[in-house]
DNA sequence: CAGGCTTTGTAACATAATTCACAAACTCGG
DNA sequence: CCGAGTTTGTGAATTATGTTACAAAGCCTG
């Protein structure tokens, strides 16, 4: 489909620069294993192996170490992997080891229950720090500590609070006006509520969040 | 065992109750399917082909036509598919053909979100019928026309009312305990918003959404 | 109602992801 | 500091998923 993609440049000495084409189920298992090793560092474990790693997750040790070898080399042979140098590490990978800034585009039921999620956000590293709507009177104060503007405004708000990346949930409908709107405002990736496909230029990223879809699938399973 | 846990990472292709393997992601385009067919059924448009109606989805027409082959041969070769069989087919293929009933279990923001949801959900054939919570203050009446009971007679309420599906979106840590409760219940399909693996016998389904992966992985490939 | 045109269904091919399997690297107890 | 025991990192094999290509089927125009 339309997610091939160049993958960010190193920020860090480890061999990811150059590789082009890391599996996007890679990526999430990078997030996943922060959450396992984070757990584990808070039992005060100091060192855990692949299978370990991989049993917490469901996963054949043999993934969870390609997966680490596509970024560099982590472990330690006849020891394992240091819990929290690996969990320093892949945070640098993803990208989480700075407060990633985040923006919700449509202030309706989702939006607002997205808004009050800032404990298990706040933990992740992540910060709603501006909401917008259409809607005049859910415009100007705030929501759960975050500034709601109108969307005629998002660009310039988007640029000026650096915003990284932004959540939609708006109406069907206007999903790709808004979506346009905030890739003109430089956006590149965005976190789409909406059940509807958004066209995107090639190096802007969408993952898609559709509850009918995984509600519809389940029900396949049913019997 | 180890099939077990795997099926409960969530991203690969698990050797469904009855129909051999029929990859995960077939299912899910599937439903993609069904929207667009409604959106062309709305338009008055009665045969699409497997280019059109890839060309909507951003995927490979002969991805299309083999999604489809799993399940019998729809179209009519020189013509296209009818827009109108074609979806209730499909609907029928995913049980969608009735109402899906849905519990809610716990009734916080995100779960209160998923109560108000209910035109999208109208709309796709989906009903939450019933929702529970540990707290005794949220119990008792209706949340949005939704009666909410406490999650001690959890079990009951899931087989009285014939529940199809159960929505979790409980505090982390309870997640697993509400899980164990509602399979013993007979439920088969879960809808996992927690941030957390449920471990579940081989005949049980789970769904994962999970927010803050997505924003992880996303985080990834900025910039 | 014949023949060119379109589009299906699928077999063969291509690509991607996962698992296996093992040499090499390192640990650690004695 | 040696040797038995672990566990890594990674090619090779396997499995899963997606694409190409085309014969067969059915439409539709003249």
């Amino acid at each position: 489909m339309l997610d091939e993609l160049r993958n960010q440049a190193g920020e860090d000495p480890s061999p990811s620069a150059d590789n082009p084409k890391i599996p996007k189920a890679v990526i999430k298992r990078l997030s996943l294993y922060t959450r396992v090793l984070q757990k584990f560092s808070m039992s005060g474990i100091e060192k855990i192996s692949s299978k370990e790693l991989g049993d917490a997750l469901g996963l054949n040790s043999a993934q969870v170490r390609k997966d680490l070898a596509y970024f560099g080399q982590f472990g330690v042979p006849g020891l394992g992997y240091y819990v929290e140098e690996l969990r320093t590490r892949i945070k640098s990978i993803l990208g989480t080891d700075r407060t990633v800034r985040l923006a919700l585009v449509g202030v309706g039921n989702l939006g607002q229950a997205l808004l009050s999620y800032t404990t298990q956000f706040q933990r992740d590293g992540f910060r709603v720090v501006v909401a917008f709507d259409a809607d005049k009177r859910k415009v100007g104060g705030e929501r759960m500590g975050v500034p709601v503007f109108h969307v005629s405004d998002m660009g310039r708000h988007l640029k000026e609070m650096a915003i990284d990346i932004v959540m939609l949930t708006v109406p069907a409908g206007v999903a790709q006006q808004v979506t346009d709107l905030a890739i003109q405002a430089g956006i590149t990736a965005i976190l789409n509520f909406v059940p509807e496909r958004l066209l995107v230029p090639e190096h802007v990223k969408v993952h898609y969040v559709d509850l009918s879809i995984e509600i519809e699938s389940l029900s396949y399973y049913l019997k």
